[in-house]
DNA sequence: GTCTATATTAAGATAGAC
DNA sequence: GTCTATCTTAATATAGAC
């Protein structure tokens, strides 16, 4: 057995469900390893630099999965209300409906590497513009606009946070619904 | 030197401290014992329990808190609106202007005892029906008043979460201008 | 490319002196 | 009530066999 175990696709994905879950302090490479069947060894040889390099990849891999999935939607011809709409979708998918914590939310919290919350701020500067661009295309004023997006991804995250402590997806949902009333003008 | 060197109070309040901004997995007992001139074993001698037992005086410390500064404020029989003022000014404390984290958000995250998570659930729940309680006494109807009594802690929450990555105490400060219009009727 | 084995440090926790 | 000292387990990380 000299081949990979495990695609680096299944791995992100799984790191991925560990890091939003349990947070950066909370995830070890002993339940890394035991969620992806990989030794610790063997994690080491994918990413040598550990435990940080791991987080690191996931937190590039959403950036990644944002640009391709929100912002790239956001940026076609489409209407506005129908791009809103698209991304509503595709960000229900990525939180699971509500039961999936937000990555940014969990890895900004202090321990783990200071590249991660710098890049993660970066991203989330990207999403709020990204959100006031299409707002302001359905014909919103610039700066109001730019209150909506923040209003947006704030009952987004907030929401997010409701639906996990109460154990019910409604709350994301119910902000889910409000996207595009929020994000365009009629 | 047989007496304590440090009050139950400050000690609640450096614990309070690290646990919003470290969360659960991030305290170490070090950390506590640096932190508050107090060795692991004198932390055990306060706290038998040991971490698990400190976090979750931290957290019923802050329930009370709420119960004694946010939900009396709102039972008193001053005008809805100048309630909710009050409530937003002792919020604005208590989060440090947008600088601290929600202790509920951060121990949410699972790794830690499950009557934490318990506690904080009914805590939170507590917090909306506070909320929409205010709200109906102003004149809205029954279920818009538990729709904006979520919108409200959903929007705060979200803004901590905003405000914690992008460095910046913006957001929450305007969802905390926005409480007393989106909890009252006029 | 993955494994077993091991080194090293830090974690949670307790015993017993003062 | 706090301390030093110690135990046990789990953490990150590496060496070297296959």
């Amino acid at each position: 057995m000299a081949h990979r175990m495990i695609s680096d696709e299944q791995l992100y994905e799984t790191a991925l469900d560990l890091f939003r879950t349990y947070g950066y302090e909370g995830v070890s490479l002993q339940r890394l390893s035991a969620a992806t069947g990989l030794e610790k060894a063997s994690l080491y040889y994918r990413y040598p630099g550990g435990k940080d390099d791991i987080a690191k990849s996931v937190a590039q891999g959403v950036v990644h999965w944002f640009q391709s999935n929100i912002f790239a939607a956001l940026l076609s011809d489409l209407p506005p209300r129908r791009k809103v709409a698209t991304v509503a979708d595709r960000l229900r998918a990525f939180y699971g409906g509500g039961r999936k914590s937000c990555i940014t939310e969990i890895l900004s919290i202090p321990g783990g590497p200071e590249e991660l919350r710098a890049g993660l701020k970066a991203a989330l500067q990207a999403w709020i513009k990204a959100f006031a661009e299409v707002a302001r295309q359905s014909g919103m004023s610039t700066p109001i606009a730019k209150a909506r997006a923040e209003e947006a991804i704030s009952r987004i995250e907030g929401s997010l946070i409701l639906a996990r402590v109460l154990e019910d997806t409604g709350p994301f949902e119910r902000a889910l619904r409000l996207l595009p009333d929020l994000l365009t003008k009629e």
